[in-house]
DNA sequence: TTTAGTACCTTGCGTTGCATAGTAGTATTT
DNA sequence: AAATACTACTATGCAACGCAAGGTACTAAA
């Protein structure tokens, strides 16, 4: 049961974690590792296995690039931004973003009487 | 792109399809079909290869139970509806899409200079 | 009896998240 | 200088899940 329950919640996560993460990448130029904390932040969890992956996945649909910067404190990393094409795909998420809130908002309230 | 688009907005609505069907349950007893078409009003779409097994999943957690209804306009019906348990992880769905909205807001949000 | 409409069910593929383990750089301690 | 710790990026393999596609079965109409 609390099984299912961390399943729920983890796949409701999964469905906006491109989102934020572009989300994040249009504020500021981040390295991975930045990303985690800053959606730990807001208690999205993020993990290293899943966030990589993805970022490549961004990058190689052109909607992402990175640049190296070397480091004090470790080995070089790497710096994410956003393409103009990302900029564009960012903003359609926005908007499905809201859609979706109103849909789930629609949806799981009492409908009317109808008949 | 347009195809990568479609995948976030398809990962999105994932995310909360259980969600909506369990709050249409918790709504009034349906079958399948009319989650189908509840869902297609509010545009989140479902098709049946997504939600028989869903479903399935569902009562073999024992969130759902259903009845037979004979049909006068071809097969019987399965009506679906919450069980105790399905209603209690119900709850727990609505709170978690809560925090998930607010999370969600707080990520997409310019963050405060820090430092 | 054929066609159409409705409803439920199954199979198989592809994607993706994640646990795990690995590589490699810097800094600190012994 | 060797060992340990910390940081950061990368690779692998498995399991879950959505969904396209195809199938069964019932009723009604042509």
């Amino acid at each position: 049961m609390s099984n299912n329950l961390d399943n729920a919640q983890a796949q409701m996560r999964r469905g906006v974690l491109e989102f934020c993460i572009l989300s994040i990448l249009s504020h500021e130029e981040v390295y991975p590792s930045d990303i985690i904390s800053r959606m730990k932040q807001s208690k999205l969890i993020v993990v290293e296995g899943t966030l990589y992956p993805l970022l490549t996945r961004l990058k190689n649909g052109g909607l992402l690039q990175y640049r190296w910067e070397e480091s004090k404190s470790g080995p070089p990393r790497k710096y994410y931004s956003l393409t103009p094409l990302g900029n564009k795909f960012l903003d359609e998420l926005r908007f499905t973003w809201n859609e979706l809130v109103d849909a789930v908002n629609l949806t799981i309230k009492k409908p009317e009487n109808h008949e």
